[in-house]
DNA sequence: TAATTTTTTGAAAGCGCTTTCATACTTGTC
DNA sequence: GACAAGTATGAAAGCGCTTTCAAAAAATTA
């Protein structure tokens, strides 16, 4: 009764509305041979002789097949499916890194599950199980929260790629950008500028890449012999608004800097706000300085000097290395290096 | 229901490796029904006594149970899964309406598939192919480029709601944000402060939304008895770097202008930047407003006038439309009217 | 040419669930 | 208390594809 649904049965004959899609059946039919053949030629999964193999190719060109994935999966075992969590689907973050993952996966007849973490291990770990119950393939997981055991617990199941920690486990392949690196080269950018107070926001609260780029800005002051004052680091979170309360806390707590560091370019957004508020101009009175290089980067007023973060290159590198597992090969995939952007929010130190 | 695939099921008999997952029959089984039973209970297709029910609920729990999703869709021909078609997953204003799609979503145990249009329409047909091919169980298109045609045959074959038009046809909701209206308030304001020389930077080619913005602006500006200058218009794309060319096109052009009104926010964005870099200050030489209230706006130096669209509102609408339908009722739903967010970058015009 | 190995192919058994269809079991009615 | 009219339940037949398994055909060897 519920079959087809949409096939108004009123056409019998002639003009049928929606006929009923085209099943693997009927090419066997058409072709002459059996539906087991017409299944080894559409999966390559065991020699088949020219003959035949064209005159499926006909058939199946004919009558416009389409294999049913949903039937695929379900005797197959695969869905052709592969789950990614996400923290905010509507960062522009990772919505850079989601379309690299779509443009990887769909050439290979995958296609991507995009479900929200929320930054929170709890709900993500409710993700894991929705994916797993909907039989994806494999999982990608874009920095979450979730512990290296439950991650590694994952990849016993299916096929994991996780990016943002290295962490070595059996069908787990991890991804990891150089944020301490990242972290150093835009510190040390700023100190090359002349400056020697530089203040810091941090990111999301024990965020490992968070952590990672202030371990960077640790590094670049500490070889250039400067003192580490803790009064210089505010605690941020990643948003515009953290930014914006970042600055007035410095400068109602009565810090002095002259050029601040933001652990990502939302939160630079937000500094520089804060600055103009106070009628600190950028890059006149203060440099700044981010971290990500997010699309609208380029045209905040001033361009926002900031660490390149490959966000769309990183999706496709974790989507290429999924494909890579699930072929059953071992994925020798690298993320580029950081790189310095300078643009028009830093500026030389005058004296 | 769904909620403990995290379990680790270790607490069983021995430590299995990895315990295929319980099946239907297995409940069945334990709780001394038959699987039809199980099913009906599952789905609430028929009526089953207190008695067998609370059996099962009971099996179901201890054994962990999670149907399996792929196996459904083949035999009861729903796959829970909503094809979502957006233009651009990266952009900011479709990753808020991705969210609400999926809190939407979510609760109804529905899942979204998403993919990206491209703003091509031979790639939206593309789209559709594909997620039809996956048995979806219904369709959103989030402004799309397809003809009215391409979607109501869509809506023919499954339940079908798409924004930015407004089309009837059986099977096919149409949600519109009033673009119109919104052009013409934010026109109105300028006017309103005294601006009489008002530029406008329209979007995409042939976009109805950006059609729409700008016979609002049109509109306002002939209520206000202004004469339309065609020099006061110029061509955009919705990105920001095309909004940056608009302001030099205008300004080599010669035009002369104290007020800009972008298509949207991102374009108003690269114009704030081209006008700095014309060393023109906002709102002090010339007020700037844009359309979409991106959350980055309001940290825009300075934060950015504009129209508020109640994006991830939009998205989840959609969806509820969506659940809607599916249900069988009539949607009625509406998005809620413009809304003029007056922030620094307007100013009344000083003589 | 007979015997043996290798390759190609088809029949049939699922994959895990939904859904007729028919069967027991209740009610209700005169 | 016998007969019609429901109601809860189970057996079994798929959904559209993949995958053994074994038979048939072809290639190889002695």
């Amino acid at each position: 009764m519920n079959k087809n649904i949409g096939a108004r049965g009123e056409a019998m004959a002639s003009s049928r509305k929606r006929s009923a899609p085209v099943k693997l059946e009927e090419v066997a039919l058409a072709a002459g041979v059996s539906p087991s053949t017409v299944s080894r030629i559409l999966n390559g999964t065991a020699e088949v002789s020219e003959l035949k193999k064209k005159a499926v190719g006909d058939a199946i060109a004919r009558l416009g097949f389409v294999p049913n994935p949903v039937a695929r999966g379900l005797a197959g075992g695969r869905t052709l499916s592969i789950g990614v969590i996400t923290q905010a689907i509507d960062s522009p973050f990772y919505g850079a890194a989601l379309n690299g993952i779509e443009d990887q996966l769909d050439p290979a007849g995958y296609c991507p599950l995009f479900v929200s973490g929320r930054w929170d291990a709890v709900v993500e770990a409710r993700c894991i199980s929705v994916l797993l119950a909907r039989r994806v393939d494999g999982i990608i997981v874009l920095t979450g929260r979730l512990s290296d055991q439950a991650l590694k617990a994952c990849a016993k199941i299916v096929p994991t790629v996780v990016t943002g920690r290295s962490l070595k486990s059996p069908g787990l392949f991890s991804l990891n950008f150089d944020n301490f690196e990242g972290g150093r080269l835009a510190t040390a950018h700023l100190i090359e500028l002349g400056h020697r107070h530089i203040a810091f926001v941090t990111g999301e609260q024990d965020h490992p890449d968070a952590n990672e780029r202030l371990r960077g800005y640790r590094a670049a002051i500490d070889a250039a012999g400067i003192a580490f004052k803790p009064k210089l680091v505010v605690k941020g979170a990643f948003s515009e608004a953290s930014g914006l309360d970042a600055v007035d806390k410095l400068i109602t707590g009565g810090a002095q800097f002259t050029a601040l560091f933001a652990a990502n370019d939302q939160m630079a957004h937000g500094a520089m706000l804060g600055l103009h508020r106070h009628s600190l101009r950028v890059p006149g009175n203060i440099s700044v300085i981010g971290f990500d290089d997010l699309p609208i980067s380029v045209y905040a007023v001033p361009p926002l000097s900031t660490i390149h973060q490959p966000a769309y290159e990183l999706g496709r590198l974790a989507a290429a290395a999924m494909l890579q597992l699930l072929a059953g090969e071992k994925p020798s995939i690298t993320l580029p290096s950081p790189r310095l952007i300078v643009r028009e929010s830093t500026h030389r130190l005058s004296s």
